[in-house]
DNA sequence: AATACTCCAATTTTT
DNA sequence: TTGGAGTATT
């Protein structure tokens, strides 16, 4: 390990790396070397003869602890780190939940729901108790849950809340408090738990079992959280219990950077953390080593409108830097143009590279306009957020069937496959299956392994066996040491997804197909990477499933290394730094948004948020807004943002001209009507080349498939009843195929085809669509 | 079963 | 404008 590993921090980051024992709280303003200062401060306590075995340390994102891990690595030199615990809030209580499961009456595989998993779950509580969707919308009630959970309400206190209950009764909601209930029932039948729980019920461990409090206060001797400002009420009160017997808790947040209320985070709990805990020692961390001059007095000047902060004085020794650019444009296609046209033009004068930029917005929505100008330019971007990889359908419904192995409890992930690929077990069945579930007090899979008992024949019943039979082979696979690649594999083949979609040729079955190739390369790469602290059966199945629900695709292929445009919201943008940044779309009710004006408390955090756009830039920050964008179909016009005229005149130039010529004047005021002769410029040019898009985004749109089949003059339909597989056939549509295969009664055939020219196999209900016999 | 349609709603989202 | 969900059509 280095030894002058000290004299490389400042004045005060030396103070909050060296204080070992006792809480200490670091306020850590934007880019005043945060990460380095806990990275160095785990490796002081470790050379200070602390064990590593006992350092807790818990971030937010994958990411960040992954990032920490490395650094701390890097400074010792050693592979001591790997015996620290870092991890996010939710990995790290999935694990410690896994181990003490049964206690809480959960089997240890329990599933991880995500909030899409939830909101279906929601949504078949409302169908039961006959409540209507439109009334009480599933995330609505899924905020309201969560919200709950997250102050760590139980479902019989929600109910018997007075403020809670008023609220929802005022909101005309009265029946939320029933359905949290039902939710919690139905996930805990399920053997499942949402992101939520994970918290909520690593509290009621710790609450209800002094023996397991116990255990971890002592292994947890030294902990560390990252962002504090960003915790709610259920972390703070776990952070409570488990560092209760030591009160070694170091936090390091920046109230300033606190954008997640709408998820439950409370500043409160940064803002009060002296209070909470007696002798806090606190160390700011004010020099900046990030930005120039004139970005952080910007920045310092409009968080200042803020009430009720942690007093500090961000200030740096970089130089001063360009003033801000502030650009109005008339359309939101224009911004996209005129930001697309500075990056060119920045590239050639200023000798960047693609990935030295970064487009900041409030709202996924508005990357559109961007990724049209950017591709239209022949620039590739990369935008962050949007549909994950994991969320996309077909990876759902492959992961359901793992998530079913390893859980048979899980009746919400049994109905996502039980038909898929079609195997003629239909709604009818499936209800008498809940029915029978129910009033016989049994899970849903348990019904379906005892079907003829319950009285199902014939087809069904030779389709249900089937479906157990094959579920139960690979239950049998997983657990003869087969790892989760193996067991991957062999649901691939057996359920002929993989052939299903190799099949299917039209453009969005191919892209179906290649996720479901990168997903299956995935669990080879997960079985593959050596165990971190060799434990046992680490390559599981479970043990996959329980990591990957717990993933977001930022965590996945972020090549730091590719030259890309970056696209993001603010809040995605978070911890991160550019050299050059564009803050687009600065308009009343799009930034600050029109949800977030009606309280003090909400404006500020809008604010806040405009601030951490702010304090990632380096070295020249661009601000833009718009005359007028087209928002749901309708053009509106906005009023530029009331941010703008918090900034101070002195550190602006409104008169950059961008890469192009273009109207570029401003004013924050009315300052009349461009003279632009681009207004009418929103048709839409083809966009060029998409070479520059990644494979993050969902695929691409699709190709018109080649269904343009002329059919033959002599078109006449056959009777169905003389068609047999082997037979070459013509569709109106879809044009010349083979039959493989013919099923169902005289009167509902159903032929399947091959057709080469339209997509590959198709079912062909012969009632309806016609097929002349070409061929016998 | 697959498709074609109609209608409706619409922040931010570390896990 | 987009996308999803639900319904109607073949």
């Amino acid at each position: 390990m280095k030894d002058n590993y000290l004299a490389e921090l400042n004045e005060p980051q030396r103070a909050a790396v060296t204080h070992i024992n006792g809480p200490l709280m670091i306020v850590a303003g934007a880019g005043s070397g945060k990460t380095k200062v806990l990275t160095t401060r785990i490796a002081h306590l470790l050379r200070n003869g602390v064990d590593a075995f006992n350092i807790l340390s818990l971030t937010f994102t994958n990411k960040a602890a992954k990032e920490m891990k490395e650094r701390v690595e890097r400074i010792l030199g050693s592979s001591e780190a790997r015996n620290l615990y870092i991890g996010t809030f939710h990995s790290v209580f999935a694990r410690l939940l896994r181990a003490e499961a049964t206690k809480l009456g959960y089997p240890s595989d329990f599933t991880i729901y995500d909030s899409d998993d939830a909101k279906s779950v929601i949504k078949t509580i409302l169908n039961d108790l006959n409540l209507d969707d439109k009334h009480y919308k599933p995330n609505l009630v899924y905020g309201r849950i969560s919200a709950a959970k997250n102050s760590l309400m139980s479902p019989e206190e929600y109910q018997h809340d007075h403020a809670v209950q008023q609220e929802d009764m005022r909101a005309n909601r009265p029946m939320i408090g029933q359905i949290y209930d039902a939710y919690a029932k139905r996930c805990f039948k399920n053997g499942a738990m949402d992101f939520d729980d994970l918290l909520y019920k690593m509290y009621l461990l710790l609450k209800h079992f002094p023996d397991v409090l116990h255990k971890y206060q002592h292994k947890f001797k030294y902990i560390m959280i990252d962002e504090y400002q960003d915790t709610n009420p259920a972390q703070y009160e776990i952070i409570k219990l488990l560092g209760a017997a030591h009160e070694n808790i170091c936090v390091v947040g920046d109230d300033a950077q606190s954008i997640y209320s709408f998820r439950g985070a409370t500043i409160q709990n940064i803002l009060q953390f002296e209070k909470d805990y007696e002798d806090t020692k606190v160390v700011k961390l004010e020099q900046n080593y990030r930005s120039t001059k004139s970005i952080l007095n910007v920045a310092n000047e409009v968080i200042g409108n803020n009430k009720g902060q942690i007093p500090k004085n961000l200030w740096t020794d970089n130089t001063e830097g360009e003033k801000i650019k502030l650009v109005r444009t008339m359309t939101d296609n224009e911004e996209g143009k005129f930001v697309a046209d500075t990056i060119a033009e920045q590239k050639l004068r200023n000798h960047y590279a693609n990935r030295d930029f970064c487009i900041l917005y409030r709202t996924n929505a508005q990357s559109r306009s961007f990724e049209e100008s950017l591709r239209r330019m022949n620039i590739p971007y990369r935008i962050f957020g949007g549909i994950s990889f994991y969320q996309r359908k077909e990876i759902k419904d492959f992961l359901s069937y793992l998530r079913v192995i390893s859980n048979t409890r899980d009746e919400e992930n049994i109905k996502r496959i039980i038909n898929y690929p079609v195997r003629g077990i239909g709604k009818t069945t499936i209800e008498k299956t809940m029915v029978f579930a129910n009033e016989h007090n049994m899970t849903f899979w348990d019904v379906l392994v005892r079907a003829r008992e319950f009285g199902f024949k014939g087809g069904t019943l030779e389709a249900i066996d089937g479906f157990v039979t094959m579920i139960q082979s690979f239950q049998a696979m997983a657990q003869q040491n087969h790892n989760a690649y193996d067991v991957a594999i062999a649901v691939g083949k057996s359920t002929g997804i993989v052939k299903e979609l190799f099949n299917d040729k039209t453009t969005e079955g191919l892209a179906r197909y290649e996720n479901i190739q990168e997903l299956l390369n995935s669990i080879k790469e997960f079985t593959e990477t050596p165990t971190e602290d060799g434990e046992l059966l680490e390559k599981s199945l479970g043990t996959y499933l329980q990591q990957i629900s717990l993933l977001t695709d930022a965590d996945n292929g972020n090549d730091e290394n590719s030259d890309q445009v970056k696209l993001m919201t603010i809040h995605a943008a978070k911890g991160l730094e550019f050299p050059v940044v564009f803050n687009v779309g600065l308009e009343e009710s799009l930034f600050p948004s029109s949800m977030s004006i009606n309280t003090r408390e909400e404006l500020e955090e809008e604010r806040r948020l405009f601030y951490v756009a702010v304090t990632r830039a380096k070295s020249r920050l661009f601000i833009t807004y718009a005359n007028s964008r087209y928002r749901f179909g309708n053009l509106v016009q906005n009023e530029p943002s009331r941010f703008l005229d918090e900034m101070p005149e002195k550190y602006l130039d409104r008169s950059y001209a961008g890469g192009g010529v273009r109207n570029a004047f401003g004013g924050s005021g009315n300052s009349g009507w461009g003279n632009s002769n681009n207004m009418f410029d929103r048709k839409k040019t083809p966009a060029t080349t998409p070479q520059s898009t990644t494979s993050q985004r969902p695929a691409p749109k699709p190709a018109v498939v080649a269904t343009n089949h002329v059919p033959s003059p002599n078109f006449t339909p056959d009777d169905p009843a003389t068609m047999e597989p082997g037979m070459e056939v013509e569709h109106q549509k879809f044009g010349f195929g083979t039959i493989t295969a013919m099923e169902g009664a005289m009167h509902n055939r159903i032929a399947t085809v091959v057709f080469p020219k339209a997509g590959g196999e198709k079912k062909i209900m012969l009632n309806y669509a016609k097929l002349m016999i070409v061929k016998k």
